[in-house]
RNA sequence: GCGCCUCUAGCUCAACGGCAGAGCAACGGACUCUUAAUCCGCAGGUUCUGGGUUCGAAUCCCAGGGGGCGCACCA
């Protein structure tokens, strides 16, 4: 895509060098509330130094107006030909253009507060155009990739990625306000462990070996559990090596948290009020709206196990119970394409996923989950071949996945075994033995209640998003090929 | 990976087999209270790329590339 560069500002240019430092000591938010009172036509005796980007501009002759934007909003500034250095110059600003301007906060006849300019200076050019001023970018592609423009040009990429940082900063002060410690647990796994993922695969030249990058922290954090931090949580970008979609990125950030002494109903309560408290503090309730439709997030939230919940939708009265063969055949006739491998768990699951889980809008916790497909969730405490584990589904979409965590080392080195049969027999996905993280549950894990909530998804959730892209400041992309006129 | 859709000026979009256009931005000018200022003027194109059909292609066809959506996979 060709841009615009600028021809030399008419020849004259508009400041020789930006300054190294300046202090502007107003915002544009901060002077409108001071001066609300302020009536149209009249002037303070009030020096300020604002400093943002022009927006707009609008000449008049002998005078010029223009909206300065900064970080907490927009504020008109106000020159002329009696009282602004450089005038002329001051005209020529681009769109885009960032600068100082110092003066008297004023209200002009027709009543909009602005700061009359006296001194002024460009603090950087603008040589690309922020496109149309009125519509922005809209290119989908574009806003992506050039982020930094579509910042400036809209506002609702602002919003939202403004609101991902409040909620994760919310959400840390939420957590260790009850007690939970935050740790950082490594990116480089020796081997990928802690969910179903295809991983990324690195390498480290020193110690000549394969690393991967995680797809979970879990079996970290459980590790750190041992070692005495009874209620940890990590915010960890986690990699996946799958598909990009609306809806997934291969780098996405997830919250996991372990709390001892605790188990998956503890779980239940604990992302209900997160989830209702982040509406409550950001929207200001928790009836809120996605993609035009009505959600309710105040707790309690509804519990129901899978089984009830594909019996509710499909019809079908099934469970693990149910002879393999029926099994089979549910799933067939919902479209699920069976392998020959599968036990009555993953059918039970798949039959799950392709019949019930897409309609359901939530919030609803599915509970208890086949132990076939749930390698490090403890057995259900009283439903045989079943574990306790749940996912909370809201706005139709799995926003979390947790358990009352297996904590028995004979068990979970049984749980690896299988799963190494079936990697080894082709499910990619598969976890393998991770002969420490066994060894770490052998110095006792203690009951343990864990959890990992998709912030990208919440974020999405409380900002209407429907793209994963909307809420991540940077989505992977395809690489861009530079050419001479990009 | 497969299917469908899409790509025209810096931006947002028209033209849909018959002279490539508009608004905004840019550029030159007028204007001492504008608010997407207004007005006058001027300029701006490999219509994503390559091939084909046609008297004639932005438009139809084929291949490739970018992007979007859906499916698959997943959170």
């Amino acid at each position: 895509m060709a841009f615009r560069r600028r021809p030399d500002v008419r020849g004259v240019p508009v400041s020789l060098e930006p300054p190294y430092r300046l202090a502007p000591d107003a915002t544009a938010a901060a002077l409108a509330s001071r001066h609300r009172d302020l009536g149209a036509g009249e002037e303070t005796n009030e020096t300020v130094t604002v400093a943002g980007r022009i927006m707009l501009r609008r000449e008049m002759g002998k005078l010029v107006f223009a909206t300065l934007r900064d970080s907490s909003g927009g504020i008109q500034l106000f020159a002329g030909a009696k009282w602004t250095a450089d005038f002329e110059a001051f005209g020529r600003l681009s769109l885009g253009d960032w600068i100082a301007a110092t003066g008297e906060v004023v209200r002009t006849r027709t009543g909009e507060l602005s700061v009359k300019v006296r001194e002024w200076v460009q603090l950087a050019e603008a040589r690309r155009s922020f496109g149309d001023k009125f519509r922005g970018i809209s290119d989908v592609d574009t806003r992506y990739r050039q982020r930094y423009a579509d910042l400036w040009a809209n506002e609702e990429s602002r919003r939202a990625l403004l609101l991902r940082s409040r909620i994760i900063s919310w959400t840390r002060r939420w957590l260790e306000d009850q007690g939970f410690v935050e740790v950082e647990t490594p990116i480089f796994h020796p081997m990928p462990g802690g969910a179903a993922a295809r991983p990324f695969v690195t390498h480290h030249n020193a110690l000549d070996t394969d690393l991967y990058l995680r797809i979970a922290p879990e079996l970290y954090l459980k590790r750190l559990v041992v070692g005495g931090f009874e209620r940890v949580f990590e915010i960890a970008r986690v990699f996946r090596n799958e598909g990009l979609s609306p809806r997934h990125n291969p780098e996405f950030t997830m919250l996991e948290l372990y709390q001892a002494y605790a188990d998956y109903t503890d779980m239940m309560d604990l992302v209900e009020r997160l989830v209702a408290g982040a509406a409550e503090e950001f929207l200001g309730t928790t009836e809120v709206t996605y993609g035009g439709r009505e959600l309710s997030l105040g707790a309690p939230w509804r519990r129901a196990t899978m089984t009830e919940l594909i019996e509710e939708h499909a019809g079908s009265k099934v469970d693990l119970n149910t002879p393999a063969e029926e099994l089979r055949q549910v799933a067939q006739s919902a479209g699920v394409r069976v392998e020959p491998g599968w036990g009555p768990g993953k059918l039970l699951l798949e039959i799950f996923e392709k019949t019930t889980e897409a309609s359901l809008w939530g919030p609803v916790h599915v509970m208890d989950y086949p132990k076939e497909v749930s390698p490090l969730a403890r057995d259900h405490r009283s439903r045989p071949g079943y574990v306790e584990r749940f996912e909370s589904i809201v706005a139709g979409r799995e926003l979390c996945n947790a358990f009352s965590e297996l904590i028995d080392p004979d068990e979970q080195r049984a749980r690896f075994e299988d799963q190494a049969r079936a990697k080894a027999s082709g499910d990619e996905e598969a976890m393998a033995m991770d002969e420490d993280y066994v060894r770490a549950l052998e110095y006792g894990l203690p009951p343990t209640g864990g959890i990992g909530v998709g912030v990208d998804r919440l974020v999405m959730l409380l900002s209407d998003s429907d793209a994963i892209r909307d809420v991540i400041a940077f989505p992977t992309l395809r690489p861009e090929i530079f050419t001479s006129d990009t």
